[in-house]
DNA sequence: CTAGATTGCTCAATCGATGAAGCAAGAATT
DNA sequence: AATTCTTGCTTCATCGATTGAGCAATCTAG
């Protein structure tokens, strides 16, 4: 701060000049592994202090090029404007600094071309250790790190070839489907078929929850109509969009809705709202996903909270196992309390 | 991918084996001067078809080291999990990319010890640039880049030695008192004056918010009493206690709330509704921060939307700009039409 | 036919940190 | 007193990419 403006920044041989010794005495003083360098304690006190003096910092890149372990691991996650990757962020950069790694973390808008060069760019970074978390092409990123040497590993959605930890999305949506089915009674006095939105038939996900969706109404023996199942895109608009055209068809709208997400019930609200329907208690939902403010919104809401620690954790345990076989480990949601209606 | 476990990945110099030339071509064709340094567009191209066919990938390390400049920006946050956050990251993310900035954002959850240690790592990884967002001491980051010959900038937040972009939360808290205390009078028939819940008092932002709470009730002729004023911290609980604590104190609440923020929103909600005021439409609530499912909460909750593209514009022109005077540039917050009651 | 320019490359130093190998001086052992 | 051990350092090669300098071959101009 009281320095002249300094183009170059300190480095161990302006420390070394310093404490009049060299470099490589600074350097085991600085990452601690003097003691078995045979460093006296006198040097090292020395050299702490003119490093905290000038405010030394590490040059990472000289450090890691030369070492053989960059302690770098990379997350990609299609978007951070939702609780759950929020959260899936926010726990992943904790765990991965307690056991000492340094998380790097990419957002890339469920675009593959996005993903392919965030990776690649993450391989540059010499990460250890990259998961792909939602990744529409998670195949594509597993190949690129073995191909570089590197582990992967999906989060979320599953992948062919390299191990993958997600949410039990047929329990949980047939758990879930079942609450709704029976609200749906209690409040409208018989079991109708739900309407299913939001989410991407082809993604692995979306396909297992419409089969829970599907299980539950056939075990209370709700039959369930093609039409009823839009699995339309995650976007707002397209939910919004398709239970226009959905309505459109003429027949009237299910009571009861899944929502396959909370990007997608945005959109439902502001169908809901925007058809009237808002105060309406005869419609009955549920999400796939948690929100706090959507507890609150007030039509008890069933909602599915998917177990972010408890797949993190799984995560970390795979890390650490050095496993990479392509298993797929599913995680059990969390199923709050049902809301009163 | 068909190659054998590889422990050693591919360099330049494994390039420049199998095609017979030098690394230093490889290199030159690779970052593309090779028109600067006159390699034939044969050999280039053969040099790029290797590259392809090994999946290469640059030693960013090692680049770095080389290079003068990192093109490395880093970002502090104190959360993701909530929309103001998260589209912080998200818009910094994408206008790094796109002047071919490599972001790097990490979380500190408001906890100087932790905000100083990534500030330090930051640097380690060569950032051009340390934006620090919302942080509890922004002065000391400013302090440490300073001595590394590294910029830094303020946001959200402002500090006394960098460049700040805030919101304008003065005026949008003015605005917002207003809308809320003119809705009081519409529901309840006449005006009372409200709550002011949420935020740290030593903060900035708090501070001005508070100021203007303050201003716009003496507009409008109203006083406020100090004990209508908690500024209890941002997390829920606090929120949600404080509330607790004020109902004992005797008076009847306020039916009118300025909350200042969504995080102390979701504490203020579990709190009303814990005490059976959710369908209270005499309850008349304000939100300095967005969320789209609040909007539909249905008590017709103001909320200001705070600027996130805008103010990102305004980081990214001070950081062309290169100035680094320690201007606070204020960002007029979006206030969306008010909502029905 | 030759001086000079141009083309297309290679060589080698460099960035900053690391750690194996080595060396000098003093301590301990025989 | 001679030998070995220990302590406390320093020297130097190395990690992979970059780039100024340089060199050989070919082309052009006179």
């Amino acid at each position: 701060m009281s320095q002249v403006k300094q183009t170059k920044r300190t480095t161990i041989y302006d420390l070394a000049e310093l404490a009049g010794t060299s470099a490589s005495a600074v350097s085991a003083v600085l990452n601690g592994n003097w003691k078995k360098r045979r460093i006296s304690s006198q040097l090292a006190e020395k050299i702490m202090r003119i490093a905290e003096e000038q405010g030394y910092a590490l040059n990472m890149q000289a450090s890691l090029l030369r070492r053989e372990k960059s302690h770098i691991i990379g997350m990609i996650v299609p978007k951070y404007d939702n609780r759950y990757f929020g959260s899936i962020v926010e726990t992943f950069e904790d765990m991965a600094r307690a056991r000492g790694l340094f998380p790097i973390i990419t957002c890339t808008r469920r675009d593959p071309q996005l993903e392919v060069e965030a990776a690649r760019t993450m391989l540059s970074y010499q990460v250890e250790c990259l998961i792909a978390t939602g990744a529409t092409d998670p195949d594509r990123i597993t190949e690129m790190c073995a191909a570089a040497g590197v582990r992967s590993l999906n989060l979320d959605l599953p992948g062919a070839l390299a191990p993958s930890v997600i949410s039990d999305n047929f329990a949980g949506a047939r758990e879930l489907t079942r609450r709704i089915l029976r609200n749906s009674e209690q409040r409208l006095g018989k079991m109708e078929p739900l309407l299913f939105i939001g989410g991407r038939g082809s993604d692995h996900n979306t396909a297992e929850r419409i089969r829970g969706f599907r299980e539950a109404h056939a075990d209370l023996g709700v039959a369930v109509h093609e039409e009823n199942i839009l699995a339309c895109g995650y976007a707002p608009e397209k939910a919004e969009k398709a239970l226009d055209e959905r309505a459109l068809v003429g027949q009237t709208l299910p009571r009861g809705m899944f929502v396959n997400s909370t990007i997608s019930l945005e959109g439902v609200m502001r169908w809901i709202r925007r058809s009237g329907h808002l105060d309406d208690r005869s419609l009955v939902l549920g999400c796939f996903d948690w929100d706090p403010f959507v507890t609150l919104l007030g039509n008890g809401i069933e909602m599915v909270r998917q177990d972010v620690p408890g797949m993190l954790s799984k995560v970390f345990e795979l890390i650490e196992s050095g496993a990479d076989k392509p298993v797929v480990i599913q995680v059990p949601p969390l199923i709050p309390e049902a809301q009163e209606a």
